[in-house]
DNA sequence: CAGAGACTGAGACTCAGTATCAATTAGAGG
DNA sequence: CCTCTAATTGATACTGAGTCTCAGTCTCTG
């Protein structure tokens, strides 16, 4: 953590921008909580901790955050986005339980070597991705209504 | 598109609904468009062909056209969900140029059997998936402003 | 063809996120 | 350590997609 908060600095001072209060509380209680939190979770926790940091500052810092590489923004589609740490741990991708809303995240480098193909196919240049996968973790799945088709079917 | 409305009947039969005119109408135009359009767009469109269907009317409309899958819905991070004919054709998954907002569709069945592979790792029902890689396309590609990361890296 | 229940839509509402702008603060340069 | 300026903050107003409400309307079954 003192680590990242750091990188953040540097990060912030490579911009011309200032390493100020706010922006700390911000980073600091994002790479304390972990997994995936958002604005309104953060603006809530720091309001709790009587640090409050500004609606409109949190959304802000969080942009720099993102831009900066340091941490992934996520949309589940629950209307709201979701951080996560980005540095120093290793690319994934998701699957998000319907049910309960547990994120689990996984690691599958032929996939990812099968986007590169696809890419190329089409003569495009990927600048990032998104692969998410909806249905019911583990413990859910005796809820799930039905079995689950052959293959996966809505998108979102 | 006959053939379509008359699925659309059927679907609407089978969940004991009304085939009312504003939900043939959205149906209709949707089916008549093609592409990927928004909620805001239906309602614009219908309202200059002299057809005018209220804004909640449109909404619940392309719910039901989801649910009863004939239509795919996608949310390319502009702020607004767009959706696409599913009836019919083949699934298919999406690369987004983020300078000019083409969508072009890809299949690649060996990243939906990789899917499986990961889903059965995690003991994970799935229902649906959501598969996009953003960047530039053909097109656009002279104006990316880095040249592409060794793999995508930001996710939204 | 009449009645019951489904459906519609104008408008109020929600809620995540953005814009504004006067007051405050970081931190470079002295 | 102080000063000065541009960057930053945050209360508040705003935006815009999508939802809710409910009185009036329509579908379609019997």
């Amino acid at each position: 953590m003192r680590v990242d908060l750091g990188t953040f600095q540097e990060r912030l001072r490579g911009r011309g921008l200032k390493l100020t209060r706010p922006r700390r509380l911000v980073a600091e209680k994002l790479l304390s909580t972990g997994g995936h939190l958002a604005a309104d979770d953060l603006i809530q926790l720091l309001r709790r901790d009587g640090t409050p940091v500004g609606r409109a500052t949190v959304y802000r810092t969080l942009a720099i955050l993102r831009t900066a590489g340091l941490f992934d923004e996520h949309d589940f589609g629950s209307g709201h986005k979701v951080y996560e740490r980005a540095l120093g741990r290793p690319h994934h991708d998701h699957l998000f339980c319907i049910s309960c809303g547990a994120v689990i995240e996984f690691r599958e480098p032929r996939i990812e070597r099968l986007q590169d193909d696809v890419t190329r196919r089409y003569r495009f240049t990927a600048m990032y991705h998104s692969h998410k996968i909806f249905g019911y973790c583990r413990r859910c799945r005796g809820q799930a209504r039905a079995p689950a088709p052959a293959r996966t079917e809505r998108h979102a």
